[in-house]
DNA sequence: TCTGGGGTCCTAGGACCC
DNA sequence: TCTGGGGTCCTAGGACCC
């Protein structure tokens, strides 16, 4: 805790549905919900004109559809929010080193370590300009929560939406927590709140008035201990700045439940192949190969297995999903399948080289009989040796020549795409055998809806625009504040992202 | 047309070791 | 042969978060 509010916590509005309003003039001020837009989808975001309809995340996408049928449905372009959140987080490192993103939209920063004077005036002013240069820079709003700990920032931020900023003051805490739903504690979910609920408690008053030994004999020892503190309103928890990840995993969700044994094994072969890949983009790999498994009921299951050491040979990774999946009974249906890695270490290839060569020594020293079962246990029921032998490309090749096939061509909505004639656009919908596009960018006026043939040569997709217009003046405070200037024009005062 | 995808942390039991 | 106690690793599941 401290005396002055100086940990902030920032949380973009309705993010992804915002990023698409700003690309798509035509969608400001209407309904917009970005989620899957399959079957089994469900809403990843929704714009405030949606959420007046009850709409909101993590909602069935089927359900979506029926409480506000009139809104755009679209995908999610993964590729524009990580460049935008990129550009916000770059401004939020010119107020301190110590920044905590929580997601590609949201972040904690402790002031202090950046230098802010510990006072209410000092903290609020550096937040109000941060929230006019996120306007600048990317043309999206956010909320920000000042505080002197990441719970009550958090709630700040929270209470501040849409495009507000809340200062709780120090010493206000417990008022401020007492009359509000548990719920509103970190940690407390639907689980959680039901077993607290049981026990006659709602509030935050009444949680601490439950006490610490209640709490632990409901809850458990770590958590019955951190909500209590947690409701007297104290948490110590520091500002950490990014950690290494501890597991990389790949999971996809079916349309229909596959009951074919062999399209279960190919499917789980191609997502080791694509958590590999995801592995060695970050330079890693791991010791533990976990597989996840979702049954036509949604009953959930997964099996592991850790190797002798780390690897990121999707040989490796592959056969070792291969064997958990042989034991899993699948025959009713499966909705979802995952394939994950944990126990990441930082080894490359060539780290892996030398640490094989290590754990062969090892296994020499040891007695004989060890040495066997060591080597049994690197190898699994593979009868192959440890570490990163058979260094294999992942993609192309890797038991993935059905992707090479061409596939015709899916025009989701939403989609960047260019047209020759026409210009830049997006996919509006589309359907038997036509496309429909509307064309316009995010600087221009609402746009006029074309239609084509699916496989119109003239229709290109494309990459995403960015929201501001390139070479826009863009000025965030520009005389005062020289390092946020220079956080907004990157490439030569082009925010964001750039044409291709 | 019920229920995504990517993570983190905690618990608990058994194996194994000292 | 009536029987410890602690520490670590592994596996599986569950709650929670965005």
């Amino acid at each position: 805790m401290r005396g002055a509010p100086t940990i902030l916590h920032l949380d973009m509005d309705a993010f992804y549905a915002s990023a698409e309003q700003a690309a798509k003039p035509s969608l400001r001020g209407k309904p917009v919900i970005v989620g899957g837009l399959g079957p089994r989808g469900v809403v990843a975001t929704a714009s405030y004109e949606a959420r007046v309809f009850g709409v909101h995340s993590a909602m069935a996408m089927a359900q979506a559809r029926r409480l506000c049928p009139n809104a755009a449905f679209l995908i999610p372009r993964f590729t524009l929010y990580r460049k935008v959140s990129d550009a916000v987080m770059t401004l939020l490192h010119t107020l301190s080193p110590l920044v905590e993103p929580l997601s590609l939209d949201e972040a904690f920063v402790d002031l202090e370590a950046g230098g802010t004077e510990p006072t209410i005036e000092a903290a609020r002013a550096v937040a109000e300009r941060l929230r006019a240069d996120i306007k600048a820079v990317t043309g999206l709003t956010g909320s920000v929560g000042l505080a002197g700990s990441k719970m009550l920032a958090k709630i700040g931020s929270e209470q501040a939406k849409p495009d507000g900023l809340v200062v709780i003051e120090p010493g206000t805490e417990r008022e401020l927590l007492g009359p509000m739903s548990v719920r509103t504690l970190p940690g407390v979910g639907p689980a959680t709140a039901e077993t607290l609920r049981r026990a006659g408690i709602h509030t935050v008053a009444e949680t601490r008035e439950a006490g610490e030994a209640e709490l632990v004999r409901l809850l458990g020892r770590a958590h019955g201990a951190s909500l209590f503190l947690m409701a007297e309103g104290r948490d110590e928890r520091p500002v950490v700045a990014e950690r290494d990840a501890k597991s990389i995993s790949v999971e996809d969700t079916f349309d229909v439940d596959l009951t074919d044994r062999t399209r279960v094994q190919l499917e789980i072969a191609r997502l080791a192949d694509r958590c590999v890949r995801r592995l060695r983009e970050a330079g890693r790999s791991g010791r533990t190969v976990v597989i996840k498994v979702r049954r036509y009921d949604f009953s959930t299951l997964t099996r592991s297995e850790t190797l002798r050491g780390p690897t990121d040979d999707p040989a490796v990774v592959r056969e070792a999903a291969a064997r958990l999946i042989d034991g899993v009974e699948t025959t009713a249906g499966v909705r979802l399948l995952g394939v994950g890695v944990s126990g990441l270490a930082d080894f490359t290839q060539e780290d892996l080289f030398a640490q094989a060569a290590q754990a062969a020594q090892a296994a020499q020293a040891a007695e004989p009989g060890q040495a066997a079962q060591a080597a049994h246990e690197a190898v699994g029921d593979a009868g192959r040796p440890p570490g990163p032998e058979r260094p294999e490309p992942v993609g192309e090749g890797a038991g993935e020549a059905s992707e090479d096939v061409e596939k015709p061509r899916r025009w989701l909505p939403g989609s960047d795409v260019r047209h020759a004639e026409y210009g830049a656009g997006w996919v509006q919908g589309s359907g038997v055998g036509r496309v429909t596009v509307r064309f316009e960018e995010p600087w221009s006026p609402p746009g006029r809806i074309r239609t084509f043939p699916v496989d119109d040569p003239a229709l290109q997709p494309a990459d995403p625009l960015p929201l501001l217009r390139p070479n826009a003046e863009v000025e965030p405070d520009a005389e005062a504040e020289p390092e946020a200037e220079e956080a907004a024009g990157q490439d030569g005062g082009q925010p964001v992202t750039s044409r291709p």
